[in-house]
RNA sequence: CGGGGUAUAGCGCAGUCUGGUAGCGCGGAAGUUUUGGGAACUUCAGGUCGCAGGUUCGAAUCCUGCUGCCCCGACCA
């Protein structure tokens, strides 16, 4: 991609709104736009982002053999209160009425959705195990949106429901999730905590937060050091197997966030040292909650003993608009962005330090299409900016790779590449650069 | 939802106290010279001063009401 045919407006200046830094550079990167408190455009690059995380959850999930479908974000009021969730919601649902006046809702999650689904079409347990899931927008009118993306009102969401005939399999389809979204964040590059956690207004009686440590989270934590160094299950877990040895080996060691917080057995279970006090993001959760919606909705299977049973559920959920923010909050320095490779909005960034010079121009156009060629996500630099402007805007995006081509270097037959990462540079001729550049 | 701010050009801000032709920096356009870490100069364009009332000969400025946005707290994926 040509930067000249993109669209990627890029602030020079902090805007003043943006207080955390994940969001300040989410603006200044041309990632978003604000349209109303809590409420974003995606410009191009962010939607690059955007998409490749929820691309990533999308793999996961069906790796660990949930379903796709996709439910609207407008919902009937109706259904909502065939669970008396629309009475206990509050404002922080947001109500709306069509032309004749019926009540609907802007959807802040879909339990009682999917169980209207689940219902209308299964009867047995043969039909289960199922865990259904889609990504999709939801809102909740937030007193106090914040942090940009991160505590947005409108919000990219993966939700997973699960269905099962009784609880020992509901901790089937719990254990499968809980792996599979360690996997999940670790192909994003981040650490994530699996932390007890309690399980609010949507109700159950076993949940765990997955929690990214971070200075700027919004919330206290506390865990033993060892959960850092847990191994995590490569792509080769079978999700058929027995999975409760990995979920134990997670949630045997100490991790709580604030709210669940024992300070005499965080000091009894953890020892000197091995105690870690910070804040967390929080990017995932997982909830068992049994037969609370399919009692009242009466969602009911015939068990192997002919009996009818309500199922058994739980919600599993992944924060998709909010891990773009939470990426950045993990993976910056203070010229910009940083991205891990897997979510990048271009593997590489090609810097023409001399638009206009005959060698520069060729060297740079033959870099891009034998990059586009062997199918790597580039942007080329084509602008006439300065080569400091150009830079400075490449390590603001945080492309994992720069191509730096200038007069200077291609005199010597050489072409710069920079990692973001590191900062290391090396100099190589161009074919060896294409080269290189293809096969990290 | 309590408390505190703020609203003036695309972005960041001054001007408001003490009413009198709307300003600065960055960004944008044109040109010249530049060209390996956010260039210099010249010229130009761009604003119903958040909205609605009021006071006044005259309001960005004073008064009243409303709204948006931000920060702290409570709340939350």
């Amino acid at each position: 991609m040509r930067l000249s045919r993109y669209f990627l407006p890029i602030l020079r200046e902090n805007p003043k709104e943006a207080e955390i830094v994940s969001h300040r550079l989410m603006l200044r990167a041309g990632m978003i736009r604000q349209e109303a408190a809590g409420i974003y455009s995606w410009l191009p690059l962010g939607l690059k982002v955007l998409q490749k995380v929820a691309e990533i959850v999308r793999e996961e999930m069906n790796r660990a053999g949930a379903i796709e479908l996709l439910m609207p974000t407008l919902q009937l009021a109706d259904l909502w209160r065939e669970t008396g969730r629309y009475e206990a919601y509050g404002p922080e649902m947001l109500r709306i009425k069509d032309r004749h006046e019926r009540e609907m809702l802007y959807g802040p999650t879909n339990e009682d959705m999917i169980t209207a689904i689940f219902r209308s079409y299964v009867r047995s347990y043969r039909e289960l195990p199922k865990i259904l899931y889609h990504i999709q927008w939801k809102f909740r009118d937030e007193q106090r949106p914040r942090f940009g993306v991160m505590r947005g009102r409108e919000f990219l969401m993966k939700d997973a429901y699960s269905f099962d005939v009784d609880e020992a399999a509901a901790r089937l389809a719990y254990n499968r999730m809980f792996v599979s979204y360690l996997r999940i964040f670790a192909r994003m590059g981040l650490r994530v905590i699996p932390m007890r956690a309690e399980t609010g207004p949507i109700g159950g009686d076993q949940s765990h937060e997955f929690i990214i440590l971070a200075e700027t989270g919004e919330s206290a934590v506390y865990c033993d050091a060892g959960v850092l160094n847990l191994p995590i299950p490569d792509e080769t877990i079978d999700y058929d197997g027995d999975l409760a040895p990995i979920v134990k080996q997670w949630t045997s060691l100490y991790a709580a966030t604030e709210d669940v917080h024992d300070a005499e057995r965080f000091a009894r279970e953890t020892t000197e040292g091995q105690r870690i006090e910070t804040r967390g993001i929080e990017v995932g959760q997982v909830f068992f909650f049994g037969d609370k919606y399919s009692k009242p909705m009466n969602a009911n299977i015939t068990g192997p003993d002919g009996v009818e049973r309500p199922f058994q559920g739980g919600s599993y959920g992944v924060g998709v608009s909010r891990l773009v923010g939470a990426l950045i909050e993990a993976n910056h320095d203070e010229a910009g962005i940083i991205w891990p490779a897997s979510v990048a909005p271009f593997k590489v960034g090609i810097a023409n330090l001399k638009v206009g010079d005959a060698a520069t121009d060729a060297a740079c156009e033959k870099l891009l299409a034998a990059l586009e060629a062997a199918g790597v996500d580039v942007l080329y630099d084509d602008s006439a900016d300065r080569p400091g402007a150009k830079f400075a805007k490449l390590d603001l995006i945080g492309l994992p790779y720069q191509a730096i081509v200038g007069p200077k270097g291609l005199a010597e037959g050489r072409i710069e590449i920079k990692t973001r990462a590191s900062g290391e540079r090396v100099e190589l001729s161009l074919d060896e650069a294409i080269k290189r550049l293809i096969a990290s």
